[in-house]
DNA sequence: ATAATTGCAAATGCTTTGCTTGTGA
DNA sequence: TCACAAGCAAAGCATTTGCAATTAT
């Protein structure tokens, strides 16, 4: 059965080879944010001769395609994880490196609003928020 | 006489050389966010003898002690500017590449908002806007 | 058929580090 | 004095790439 990834592939003319299939599969199934490392291991569970050059090639294809996300968050390699349904940003545990999703539309709004007041036309932003955990 | 960030340095018990008087005059006279490969250039301007390790290795000790900030745009490898008087975020030129510094006191409000939702402190954020030039 | 993709290992680019010599407090 | 810093070159780490063999359409 085809993964979400693999189904965006098609539509967009990406080639789909068995590494790639692999690779959208597992990045489909993957619901926290691996890099590039963990994401071979995970697809060496299903095909072992798929080397990291590959996994590295085709995450850059994905993202170029518009069907991954990439982030580099402060003090770690590039992690990646499926184009989500609706844009979030993310909260990361300073202590533990757990990531939260969270969408807050006031402040696209504002972001959208600065950018105009200075003369430009947004078209990409990062917002991270970097937190420790509140005991109660 | 003392830059800024050399007066920084002595308050928190830096330990000041040649090189990072240098280091530290270079910085504190730049408006703009240079690299570490422009950062040795400039110094090298005063002192065609400091290597570029000893520039890593004193952007690292100044950031560390909280008196020049890094960044790592979308792209483009660490930039640094002297901590400013007042915090603020950047908007990037996706065509030129030029930088726009920006305060928006509703969206750092919001920002700690939303950790203390998600329950957490908010130690530190990252907040980066992408934009093309409106042409009027 | 044939242009694109893979695996491998080597190369890259930025940054850090070991070691010896030099130096600030 | 002497723990710390600098310069140099080598090492490290994540990522990219050249090339020969393989594969998707």
């Amino acid at each position: 059965m085809k993964s979400v990834i693999e189904d965006l592939c098609v539509k967009r003319g990406v080639r789909l080879t068995d590494q790639r299939k692999v690779i959208a599969k597992v990045m489909s199934d993957s619901n926290d944010h691996p890099d590039v490392d963990e994401l071979h291991k995970r697809v060496n569970k299903h095909d072992n001769k798929i080397s990291i050059a590959t996994v590295y090639r085709t995450v850059k294809l994905f993202e170029e395609a518009g069907v991954v996300a990439k982030h580099d968050f402060k003090g770690s390699k590039a992690r990646y994880e499926e184009i989500p349904e609706q844009h979030h940003d993310h909260l990361i545990d300073v202590n533990t490196g757990e990531i939260t999703e969270f969408v807050n539309e006031d402040i696209e709004k504002l972001q959208k609003k600065v950018a105009e007041k200075l003369g430009y036309k947004l078209v990409d932003h990062r917002l991270e928020l970097y937190g420790s955990k509140i005991k109660k």
